[in-house]
DNA sequence: TCTGGGGTCCTCTCTCAA
DNA sequence: TCTGTTGAGAGAGGACCC
């Protein structure tokens, strides 16, 4: 979807269209989660701090990002997918990986279907879409990039919509982009391609493989080096199960004080505890993760004997791990999460957590029944109230104010 | 310029057991 | 019995994606 968050508040605020709009934090530890091809225009892009792009484009207007609006939208969107193919392969809110070789007798190439795909999310959802067509799932990603508007001064460029890279014709397109294009080269893995000489896709097809593997380690060396010859075998995975979950804030100003540390573990891990049961799953490696004032992270994990789902017993968990971490130079951010998932039934729990099991379930019953805030850990009843955190809540940082 | 939140995957190091 | 090797698993950190 091009500039997906903006243009969801666009077609909620028809004002908004033609603006530089910027969706994100607003406070001044906050980053921007999406913009308007008007406000790239300025330098603006996502994960930019957003006191730096408010100083690039001081006109632009703010919002708070809606997670929840969003994501009725990302559903109907799916639902479109979903319409042509079971075969769909969610990457985020708004992309998806289609393989529609089945779907060529009821609805013609690949091609129609790209533009068949656009015009259903237009008419339902009002909404643009840029759709990327390949033989492999690399170059269908970077051929929907090369579809999209580009963002120019005095006005966007219109995008091609649909963009299409015919088989036997991949290197041609790969191999002219910058090797950053390629997924899984970041900034730290550019900077080391650079040293080796590599600007391009092109350059790095030149490299030989036992350079890149030296260069970079067995995985991703052999990985970057199949990708520049446009080697991509990968399939079109539906239904991709969760792995861990976990829930991360970073506030306003830096906590010192070990009880308020320990009870935004409370809260952390009630919120994490609401949605492994929501999602019916338990977990028996719990993390936490602690970022302090200069940013310097670290984890901290234990592995349990039993699968948790309790938000009293990820706590406790959490604070012996918080307990063992010095945060005299001042907490920024605070996480906890919960790997090693594995289906709720699949576990019985001890005597110790049985109390935590009924007490969990009455706590969701009421939730239901009386709105998130309406229960919760009697420790946050402290200053701040019963401030419980969903997931999409404070996604783009802390406030302002 | 001052860096979010929710994830996945890879690599390195350490420990323990065979 | 002692020492070295190997492999598995856990813990930690880092890079990357949207």
């Amino acid at each position: 979807m091009d500039a997906f968050y903006v243009a969801v508040e666009a077609k909620h605020d028809p004002t908004l269209a033609g603006r530089p709009v910027i969706v994100g934090g607003s406070g001044n530890r906050g980053v921007v989660a999406s913009c308007s091809y008007e406000a790239r225009a300025y330098g603006i892009h996502s994960a930019m701090p957003s006191m730096r792009a408010r100083r690039l484009c001081p006109s632009a207007v703010f919002l708070p990002g809606r997670y929840d609006l969003y994501q009725t939208y990302s559903g109907q969107l799916h639902e479109v997918l979903h319409s042509f193919t079971p075969l769909v392969e969610a990457i985020s809110l708004d992309e998806a990986f289609l393989d529609v070789a089945g779907a060529r007798r009821l609805f013609g190439s690949a091609t129609e279907i790209a533009w068949a795909i656009r015009r259903r999310i237009a008419d339902d959802l009002g909404l643009a879409a840029s759709v990327g067509v390949a033989s492999s799932k690399l170059v269908a990603k970077l051929a929907s990039k090369a579809a999209k508007p580009r963002a120019s001064l005095p006005a966007t460029v219109p995008g091609l919509g649909v963009k299409v890279v015919e088989a036997g014709s991949e290197l041609a397109f790969l191999h002219p982009l910058a090797v950053g294009a390629l997924w899984g080269v970041g900034p730290a893995t550019a900077r080391r391609l650079e040293r080796l000489g590599v600007a391009t896709v092109g350059d790095l097809a030149a490299v030989p493989v036992e350079s890149l593997v030296a260069a970079l380690g067995p995985a991703l060396g052999r990985h970057l080096h199949a990708l520049a010859w446009a080697r991509d075998g990968r399939p079109v995975e539906t239904g991709r199960v969760a792995k861990s979950v976990g829930h991360e804030e970073t506030y306003r100003v830096n906590l010192h004080d070990q009880e308020a540390l320990r009870r935004e573990v409370v809260r952390l891990s009630d919120a994490v505890a609401a949605r492994l049961r929501e999602a019916g799953k338990a977990g028996r490696t719990v993390v936490l993760k602690v970022r302090f004032g200069d940013f310097r992270t670290i984890t901290r994990s234990r592995r349990v004997p039993d699968a948790l789902d309790g938000g009293p017993a990820l706590a406790r968990v959490a604070q012996e791990l918080l307990g063992a971490v010095d945060s005299s130079p001042g907490v920024r951010l605070l996480g906890v999460s919960v790997s090693g998932l594995e289906p709720r039934s699949a576990f019985q729990p001890t005597l110790q957590s049985a109390g935590d099991e009924a007490v969990a379930q009455a706590v969701e019953d009421i939730r239901r029944r009386f709105g998130s805030v309406a229960v919760g850990p009697a420790s946050l009843l402290a200053p701040g109230g019963l401030a419980l955190r969903r997931r999409g809540d404070q996604q783009w940082g802390p406030d302002a104010q």
